[in-house]
Order: structure tokens, then C-alpha cells, then sequence
DNA sequence: TATGTTATCGCAAACTTTTGCAATAACTGG
DNA sequence: CCAGTTATTGCAAAAGTTTGCGATAACATA
């Protein structure tokens, strides 16, 4: 069982129904590589299936963000949604010049954190 | 000298201007109790000075929070802002994720931004 | 105090996100 | 498999927030 299938099944057990909607942001944010617009996530599904709404969208994103399914990321004023990694523990960093959002690798954060636990004792 | 007029001075010596606009929202935010809603804010502004705009008590508040005078936060879908309590000099670090802060003091900060130049470029 | 420069303002419009509602489709139990 | 229940959808509109632009006012300089 794939993680986007244990998702779904998890939806259902909650009582929430499964729809082809559901089904086709859940497949887009998957796809992506990374945290994705929500006019971006519209725009690809919409590929598939036209008549999809942008309201949809967004109430389907805020329900998995909801349920953990995904993580919501605000972007230069924008929401970005990833799939949430239960295993993988990776941060943003958003520029507040330019407000590019990188991906720290954990490399980085591990140096910065062994930093801290060496100071704070974390 | 009060903290508000300290904000002010802060304000200033960074090159922004001292608005009646300004004055009239800081004094709003710092007489209210807790986090106050953009709505509010503007109402109260506007019952000593009919014209301001809440573009413009947008634009001022967000001007406070990135100078720090002021702290953010999002309650229910809606912008609040109050005070940022006086003293704290230290920053803050939240992972989206999970929502814990940590608090960091420049130093490591600074190391930190050292590595990101290095690989980033910013 | 007068003058020049430019940050800031008000206004209107754009943009992002949420919400109300009637129609539809997903699930349930028979 | 069928009918009933109700969560979910699409649409339209509202609500919240940001932005472009010309006019104004704050500050610096003399």
C-alpha cells in the first residue's frame, strides 16, 4: 500500500468520502516536487478534469492539511501546500527580500543543529 | 521615554517617516488589550480621523511587524496584531510543521547565515 | 522659513481565500 | 442492486488583503 493510498484510507476511516477530486490533488501534490501553489495545483488538475473548481481546491487542501495528509506553507502571502513526510524532517527558508522558499537539506540544519544541542543541551 | 515613543524613534532612525497615521495606529494597538483584528483597529483609528484607510492600516501594520514593533498573528483567517513585549531581543525559529519556537541569540544565527551564503549565495 | 526630494497616503481595483446555497454524488442499510 | 441520507461539489458572491498610481505631506538642506 502506497502512502497517498494509506492516506485516502485514512480520509475514510475519519468518515470524510472519497471523491475523484479528493483523489486528483492529493495524485498533483504528490507529483510535485516540493511545496506547490494552489493555482498551480488547480491548473494541473484541471487538466484532467475541467470543471473542477478553485473553491474545491482550496477546501480540499485545507481538509488534508487538516487531517495531516499535507503541510500548508505560507509563501510571500501565498498558501503552498507539500505532502507531509511523517519520516522525513525537512524546514523552509523563505527570503523576506525576494521571498524565494528554499528547502534546507538536512545537512545544513543538522550542523546548525548540533550547534544548538551543544549550547542548549536540546 | 515610553516604549511607544522609543518604537517611534526606532522608526525613524531606520528612515521611515512619522506619520499622524502611524502615531494613531500605534497608539491603538498598544492601548488595546491582547491581539487586536485589522477591522478594529481601523475603526478605532478612524473614529479620530475620519480619512485612514485600512490600505493604509494594512500597510502600517505590516511596517510594525517587520520593524518588530509589532507581533502577528493569524487567528480564524484573519490578521491580529498586538504589542511585541518589550525587551525581547532574541529571535525566534518556528518549524511550520510541528509549530514548536525555539529562540535563538544572534550568534548562532549569524553562524548560520554565514553557511547559507556560502552555499545559497544570498 | 522656503524649497526639493521622495516616502506615504487615499482611492480604486486586483488578487487571494472563504462562504452560502442548490444540485449532485458517495456511502449506508435494506 | 436500490433507495435514502447527507457530505461534497460548482457556482456566484462576499470577505479579507494587497497593489498601482497620482497627489500629498514629512523630512532634509540651505
Amino acid at each position: 500500500m502506497t502512502s497517498q493510498e494509506q492516506s485516502l484510507h485514512y480520509l475514510q476511516s475519519l468518515g470524510y468520502r472519497l471523491t475523484p477530486q479528493r483523489l486528483m490533488v492529493l495524485a498533483i501534490v504528490a507529483g510535485g516536487a516540493g511545496h506547490m501553489g494552489v493555482d498551480e495545483i488547480h491548473r494541473q488538475a484541471r487538466a484532467a478534469y475541467p470543471y473542477l473548481d478553485l473553491a474545491t481546491v482550496y477546501r480540499t487542501l485545507r481538509l488534508f492539511k487538516q487531517v495531516g495528509v499535507v503541510t500548508e506553507v505560507d509563501i510571500d502571502n501565498r498558501l503552498h501546500y507539500e505532502l507531509t513526510a511523517p519520516g522525513e524532517k525537512h524546514h523552509h527558508m523563505v527570503c523576506r527580500a525576494c521571498h524565494r522558499a528554499i528547502n534546507l537539506s538536512p545537512h545544513y540544519l543538522e550542523e546548525f543543529r548540533d550547534t544548538l544541542m551543544q549550547e542548549f543541551g536540546f
